[in-house]
RNA sequence: GGCGAUAUAGCCAAGUGGUAAGGCACGAGUCUGCAAAACUCUGAUCCCCGGUUCGAAUCCGGGUGUCGCCUCCA
């Protein structure tokens, strides 16, 4: 089946057809790892994931490229200001590695509990600086690259058109008016590729310019081509990150071998927090740690996600958190209960679901109306293992782990309420039901709920 | 000032020319001593105005609202 895939560089959505007809290879930007990861940032690697997850199930073997930037961008604007990870080094006390190690260790652990499946390829920046060293060199020989007295720039008018991804017209921007000009810079718009140290600048390196380190971008297309080669098929990343860093990766791969360094150019939609930017400011900065904390399986704000597509912006709320446990919860009882079912049903049935439940996940990553599909088959008045089958077939894609049984009974149950419980199933039976009330009332006090099956009671911490 | 996105039931959200998917909530019902859970049923003509068309939420023009980016940011 055809796969669709909306191009940022194209503005519309196209057939995707990869360079190599079997491997699809992928690079996406990855995090800056000075810092706590957020939901937002999740919302983008959950995005990727699922690009993963739905060409794996048209067949494609997947090579992932994802960085980790261990070596700080810049706090403040335009290649001047503080290093972002030295700032977060000075400010908790710890060398720069030990900031890096720190965050890329709860990276990955978000990644694992979102079920997100991790690239093949993770590479550090701080272990590629031979390679941007020979890209940047490649540069200035190609004549895209000057130097002056405190970085080597990218010449941006040297290039046939910059602004190609975000649609910026170069002669239409107000150079300088928010930024600070280098006077030593050629255009407004040329940035740092290589950015000569102070004297106290902890992170820095041999260069053929002295003690340097890494502009923003050119980490990303120098692991880029190692493991990719100069062209690719599809790069990934946050909507942020068009206008400048993507834009600056084009400039620099053209610079350095005349291409596009990608074809397929995908970019995740933000996460807004009650209907606006999450910031710091607002104090609803929230991460995967926050929704665990609140009781909810992190996988619920996965689920949460399908909610919209990828290239919306999705609202969150924790109302809209709090709906989406109840879903995954249905979810999962109705994989259940096609596991246990009985009925017949002919291979045609599923594979209509199946079909329709593939196209809109070819469609450009549609979720929302995947999800539709998902529903109506666990919604089937017919209950058979071949629908749970089905089901997991699709959850191949969804990484929900709908086979997973939730473990919240495995909470322990004070001896205290369990006696309770014990005393009213008594009332119960003696057709107390006054008293039976009365104590389920003191159970839910104390923070528990009761509710009676046919099997005796079961209890859940509220 | 420039660039871009979006406006669909109480909320979240698909659908981009042929009489509005799905989820959550609400309400009703089945079940239950009652409740919970589960299951079943129930709701919108698609921001406004004008146009194209046999026919528009869907195309075009004009408004209005909301949001984002243009400075680090997923």
């Amino acid at each position: 089946m055809d796969i669709y895939l909306y191009n940022t560089l194209t503005k519309k959505k196209e057939q995707f057809i990869p360079l190599n007809p079997k491997e699809v290879k992928i690079y996406s930007c990855g995090p800056t790892v000075y810092k706590d990861a957020t939901i937002g940032n999740m919302r983008t690697n959950i995005f990727q994931d699922i690009l993963r997850r739905v060409l794996k199930y048209n067949g494609y073997k997947i090579k992932h490229v994802m960085n980790i930037t261990d070596v700080g961008h810049l706090v403040s604007d335009a290649d001047e200001g503080e290093d972002k990870m030295l700032k977060s080094a000075r400010e908790e006390n710890k060398t720069p590695q030990e900031i890096a190690e720190h965050y890329t260790k709860l990276f990955f652990e978000d990644l694992k509990s979102l079920n997100i499946e991790t690239p093949e390829i993770i590479c550090k920046a701080t272990e590629h600086i031979p390679e941007m060293i020979e890209y940047v060199k490649k540069l200035i020989e190609n004549g895209y690259a000057y130097e002056t007295s405190t970085a080597i720039y990218f010449d941006v008018s040297k290039l046939d058109k910059y602004g190609i991804l975000s649609g910026i017209n170069l002669e239409e921007q107000k150079a300088g008016a928010r930024v600070e000009v280098d006077k030593e810079k050629k255009n407004p718009y040329d940035f740092a590729l290589w950015i000569k140290a102070p004297q106290n600048h902890i992170m820095k390196w041999d260069s053929p310019w002295g003690k340097c380190y890494p502009g923003w971008h050119i980490e990303c297309s120098a692991m880029g081509q190692k493991y990719l080669g100069e062209q690719f098929d599809i790069h990934t990343g946050g909507i942020d990150l068009i206008p400048t860093h993507h834009e600056n990766e084009i400039a620099q791969s053209k610079g350095a071998c005349g291409k596009i360094p990608a074809r397929y150019w995908m970019h995740g939609e933000y996460l807004l927090i009650n209907g606006g930017k999450m910031s710091k400011s607002l104090g609803n900065v929230y991460l995967l740690k926050d929704i665990i904390q609140k009781g909810y399986n992190p996988l619920v704000y996965k689920l949460f996600s399908y909610s919209c597509h990828y290239r919306n912006k999705l609202n969150f709320t924790w109302e809209g958190i709090e709906a989406t446990s109840k879903s995954l919860e249905r979810l999962k009882d109705g994989y259940q209960k096609h596991l246990e079912g009985t009925d017949n049903v002919e291979e045609d049935v599923i594979n209509v679901y199946e079909e329709k439940f593939h196209k809109a996940i070819n469609d450009d990553l549609n979720m929302p109306l995947a999800m539709g599909t998902v529903w109506e088959v666990v919604r089937e008045t017919r209950k058979s293992p071949k629908f749970a089958q089905l089901l997991l077939k699709f959850d191949t894609v969804l990484g929900l782990k709908i086979d997973e049984k939730e473990e919240k009974n495995n909470t322990q149950i004070p001896e205290e309420i369990i006696k309770l419980a014990e005393k009213r199933q008594q009332a119960r039976q003696e057709k107390n039901w006054a008293e039976s009330d009365k104590i389920r009332e003191e159970i839910a006090q104390k923070g528990y709920t009761i509710e009676d099956t046919k099997d005796g009671y079961k209890l859940n911490k509220k």
